[in-house]
DNA sequence: CTCGGTTAGTAAACCGGTTTACACGTGCAA
DNA sequence: TTGCACGTGTAAACCGGTTTACTAACCGAG
């Protein structure tokens, strides 16, 4: 492999010139400019990455922290920040940290290692004020889609009180009076933020909110699957469910199937998130749509903004859209009931 | 940051031992160890990654190029790998070319500039020689999945042939006589050699194939919408069709859904692959599973060797499996037709 | 007492860029 | 003729580790 110092004496002209020249610090005559562009391309002089970070102590590379890559929700967004990164001469490092508190703080470190030299994370579990103090301690980080109470860094979230609303307020509208509501963990933000969108659409309707169709605690298939097992087996059922996640979606599809109830005649379905899958089943499911490539592009424009010391908005809100499908009809038995 | 200096002084050593002592490079009487290990802690020394990577000339990471990390099939390797490189201390770079050669050279390229220690390459496109040249200039790299013809480098690939053809024979022991195949493009190895496997269990049952019958020429689900629209509106249409990836699945579940037929009751269907998404449908897709999990790892564990001048093995077949789901049954028209 | 071997280290080179501070020559104005 | 600006560069420090080659001190054996 050439080095400068090899470009250098070829062309007659000390190192520093050629770097400089290369990296267009300096203004060079023609006829020097020539004997450089003769000698890099003589030697196929490709600049030594390793050393030239190791000089800039910048990585021009940044790290994503998301909890598993194999969600579609996740490689959509992962796919989203490496296209953005690429526009911008950056790369990026993918850690799925399988919701591991550990492997959070092990993404963090690596920021602190001049692994990388910016942070886009995002989490999906609560709290407990660890996170958050391994944050403060870092600079060039950016939180996506999921608060860390108590840390100052730009934030970009969806509005997901909004979209809950939105949801809620489609069953409503379509009849249904008796609605289940399928939540995340507690002490997430995002979590609470839909259902207190599904709690302001029920009271706005002057609906009661059964406290037996309303679960809450974890984003897992089986959580959802589970619940979803318990409402069909109840006197009454209810006639239309929110799934305040894609994936909480899929455990309870799976859980009505199992169950033999068909959508949307016997239920209504309404999903959080929108990724690609809801399409393509039977029926089409109709949800709220996160703004993932948006998530994503914005999401890294924030961090380059902050990585290159300038102004950033503290917090934005991306708005979410209602995607009408198949899974959404009047209640059957909406004529015997009312 | 404190530097390894800073830990020196303190310790009262030079920083050749401090750097030695770290790397278990040195033996040290205890109290050595122990005026080091207080001075480590003192300054909460961690070694600066950039200046020790130049130093080395090892990177510590490596790269997985693969046509589109929003793809499962690939979401999924991207995991298996990330796993296993964490496990071997290995970060992993991930790049989707968008089936874009000139990204997967670029690709290359970042693995001559020491932007990392080695390559997994996963490509989609069939190669008319660019790629294979550029790829017998390079070390340290795998080829996982599919073939660059001509170019002598570690290769992991799956039992194509063996999985198409217990996939034909699964429609034809239900009692299949009019078999559909939606093909890869042209020039791929995986492609010919599922269609290979296709045409043999064909001959070996005695059925002609119906060149009407067969669709090779991209992995779009587009294309296998299209190609499905054709079959269905054929005066005798087939009763089984064999798509050979989930992702041209995707777009023949949705032609086959837009043109009315019910599965399998219409059409029998399976499929290659079997990502997650085939069990969440209905009906659920019986599919030939690609070992992801196992390519993934010994794609990784095979570069370490690689890295590390170890003997390696130049070409390895993982066996794949049928995986029964609700999507093949006898053909209703059985009957009627023979 | 001297030689050889072991223990416990160390000085300095090295990796290949970037960057700071400065030098030299030339032309033009005062 | 001096002085200054400007164009065209350069020498050397610097980043912080790793690694090579070497040494001083001490111990035991002959």
């Amino acid at each position: 492999m050439a080095t400068l110092q090899d470009v250098a004496l070829t062309a007659g002209v000390s190192k520093t010139t050629v770097s400089r020249y290369l990296n267009k610090s300096i203004e060079l005559p023609a006829t020097t400019v020539a004997r450089i562009d003769a000698a890099v391309a003589k030697h196929e002089y490709r600049p030594n990455l390793l050393a030239r970070r190791f000089s800039t102590g910048k990585t021009e590379a940044i790290g994503l922290v998301i909890p598993e890559i194999r969600e579609p929700f996740f490689a959509e967004l992962a796919s989203a920040v490496e296209d953005e990164a690429d526009r911008h001469g950056y790369t990026i490092f993918i850690s799925s940290t399988r919701s591991d508190r550990n492997r959070e703080l092990a993404a963090l470190d690596r920021l602190h290692d001049h692994h990388v030299d910016g942070l886009i994370m995002l989490t999906n579990t609560a709290d407990n004020g660890t996170l958050a103090r391994a944050i403060v301690k870092r600079k060039n980080l950016v939180l996506l889609d999921e608060d860390v109470p108590g840390v100052r860094v730009p934030k970009i979230f969806v509005e997901n009180e909004e979209g809950a609303h939105c949801a809620t307020r489609h069953l409503i509208d379509a009849g249904h009076r008796r609605i289940g509501f399928l939540g995340g963990p507690q002490g997430l933000m995002s979590s609470t933020e839909r259902y207190v969108g599904f709690e302001h659409a029920m009271k706005a309707a002057g609906l009661e909110i059964d406290a037996n169709l309303v679960r809450r605690g974890s984003f897992s298939p089986e959580f959802a699957r589970n619940a979803v097992s318990d409402f069909v087996a109840m006197p009454r059922p209810p006639t239309g469910l929110f799934a305040s996640s894609d994936y909480l979606a899929i455990g309870a599809l799976l859980g009505l199937r199992q169950a033999g109830i068909e959508l949307p005649g016997q239920m209504s379905f309404i999903s959080f998130d929108d990724t690609p899958l809801g399409a393509l089943l039977t029926p089409a499911i109709t949800a709220i749509r996160q703004p993932i490539e948006a998530l994503g592009r914005l999401g890294f424009q924030t961090l380059y903004a902050l990585m290159n010391r300038k102004p950033v908005v503290p917090l934005t809100r991306l708005p979410v859209e209602l995607i009408e499908r198949q899974s959404v009809t009047k209640p059957r038995t909406r004529g015997k009931l009312i």
